[in-house]
DNA sequence: TACCAGGTGGAGT
DNA sequence: ACTCCACATGGT
């Protein structure tokens, strides 16, 4: 397949390549894939896109020739090319919480993306009790099985299957995607979405307390799920996503041991502020840095 | 081998 | 309301 030039999207707020490497591959997104170059190929809603850090000229994209057109504003958004993150880290209350101000420091330039709704629910249904690169594994199958290539062309990529597609897959269908017992979750979910078409959009734009609850409805959907859908699949900074590191991180350095996963959120937002959830994943990017 | 992984839901207090 | 634990699978 043929590739479009390269091109460069100007971030305004840059990262270098860890910190890229944190961005698309930390646990936010599960479809971004390194190869030994350093040249990041990636897949969201109907976009394939490659990106590369080059030296002097930031970051640069590629996309298959015959959809560069619609890839270059798709990967802006997706990114949040134009927003001014590093304005929205300095908001973080990092003068009076030297643990988040270290967490700033490591990590300068993450940021929280933009993905499809529908898909970031999808990709956090197969988290429950999954490391990261098992995840990949899952929604990559679930791509290359069930979801319809994004061209004409054979062995081109795959997007993820919609939530109509998916309530037409069977348990056993899901199962063969090594999706363990998430896959009745799945299913359940596929089910409810398909019969009831908008729901998710509604659920996504209504206030956050409300949007939560409501997320948390769904087969295989609780808190921690709700939360990771709204801040990386609905733009709303104010959740704050509680799971395994975040509780570590907590107890190590905010003293809270001990503390329930709905205490911690409640203490996140109050501590972190309406943004959150970009504290979160600061928080979230150092302490798997430094697990022992 | 035993334990853990970006948890959730159900059963039993 | 809170605690405990099964749930599939794969890696260390």
């Amino acid at each position: 397949m043929a590739w479009s030039e390269w091109q460069t999207l100007p971030l305004r707020s840059p990262a270098d390549a860890a910190v890229l490497a944190e961005i698309l591959d930390g646990g936010q997104a599960f479809r971004w894939h390194r190869d030994a170059a350093g040249v990041w190929t990636g897949i969201w809603g109907d976009c394939a896109v490659r990106l590369r850090l080059a030296a002097g000229a930031g970051l640069q994209w590629s996309a298959p020739a015959a959809r560069a057109a619609a890839a270059g504003p798709a990967l802006a958004e997706y990114l949040r090319a134009g927003d001014d993150t590093s304005a929205e880290a300095d908001a973080l209350p990092w003068r009076s919480d030297p643990h988040l101000a270290r967490c700033l420091a490591a990590f300068p330039g993450l940021r929280l993306l933009r993905q499809p709704l529908g898909e970031t629910l999808l990709g956090f249904l197969c988290s429950a009790t999954k490391r990261i690169a098992q995840i990949k594994q899952m929604v990559a199958l679930l791509a290359e099985r069930q979801g319809a290539p994004l061209d004409a062309a054979p062995s081109a990529f795959h997007r993820l299957p919609t939530w109509v597609e998916l309530a037409g897959a069977s348990e056993a269908d899901l199962r063969a995607c090594r999706l363990g017992f998430r896959a009745r979750h799945i299913r359940a979910t596929a089910q409810f979405l398909a019969g009831h078409p908008g729901w998710l959009e509604e659920t996504a734009a209504a206030p956050y307390p409300a949007a939560r609850d409501r997320l948390a409805l769904l087969p295989g959907v609780g808190a921690k799920v709700a939360d990771c859908v709204l801040l990386f699949g609905a733009g709303r900074p104010e959740a704050f996503p509680v799971d395994t590191w975040i509780l570590r991180a907590m107890a190590r350095h905010y003293g809270l041991s001990g503390w329930k996963p709905a205490q911690v959120a409640h203490f996140g937002r109050a501590h972190f502020g309406p943004r959150a959830g970009l504290a979160q994943q600061y928080l979230f990017a150092w302490e798997r840095r430094h697990r022992e």
